[in-house]
DNA sequence: GCCCAGGTGTTTC
DNA sequence: GAAACACATGGG
């Protein structure tokens, strides 16, 4: 079996062992936002805390978020690490969407020149830059992370240290493009990442295995 | 105490 | 290009 079918059929299988994922884990598409920024290298079980603590003081809101210094916002999202650093990547980024009119607005920008633009704003890189684009906008743009490279990698599929381009290309061309197809397709490379086979080929009671 | 986690930018060879 | 480093917290 090609690549491309090897894809396609990891996808068939993850989906019939495990089921539909339901991702992003967030109630907006500003929420999916602050968390994409917020996770850079980062547990989700820190961000967790800090969007929390977002939601708790009310601030989870374009303008509300806006309306603070890097300088406050930083130590709210103490939680999620490298918090000084990331309260100016997201204000920035925040304020480049306030520019632009908002959310809503760029629903009606074509996904290349979107992506982009989002890769033109300082610390947003091409993973934070896709999960925004599939998880926030429904773009079918298939979101690489290291999970995803690590199951790949794991079951033989790549060697592992491929470019992010490279990996996406992947998907892209063996895959029908889909944003409900790619957004629970990573989320079941996630889901599978994260309770399976970390140490190990295939642990027992691998879906896998 | 040590290692890692859903990256990105900068510097250096 | 690739590799090394800074950025930081919380959990195993």
């Amino acid at each position: 079996m090609n690549l491309e079918s090897e894809i396609w059929n990891l996808f068939r299988v993850l989906y019939s062992e495990l089921g539909s994922q339901h991702w992003w884990p967030a109630d907006s598409a500003l929420e999916v936002i602050v968390g994409a920024v917020l996770t850079q290298n980062t547990a989700w079980t820190n961000v967790e805390k800090a969007i929390g603590e977002l939601k708790r003081r009310r601030l989870l809101s374009r303008s509300r978020l806006l309306s603070l210094a890097p300088r406050e916002l930083a130590p709210i999202i103490r939680s999620s690490g490298f918090h000084n650093l990331k309260a100016r990547r997201l204000l920035a980024l925040l304020s480049w969407i306030d520019a632009r009119g908002g959310i809503r607005a760029l629903r009606r920008v074509r996904t290349p020149a979107l992506r982009r633009q989002l890769l033109d704003i300082p610390g947003i890189g091409p993973e934070t830059a896709d999960s925004i684009l599939l998880y926030a906008l429904d773009r079918p743009v298939f979101v690489i992370d290291a999970y995803t490279r690590r199951i790949l990698a794991r079951y033989g599929l790549v060697r592992g240290d491929e470019t992010y381009d490279r990996l996406q290309v992947l998907f892209h061309s063996s895959l029908p493009r889909s944003a409900r197809l790619f957004n629970e397709y990573h989320a079941l490379l996630v889901r599978l990442a994260k309770t399976h086979c970390r140490a190990v080929p295939l642990c027992s009671g691998c879906p896998l295995a």
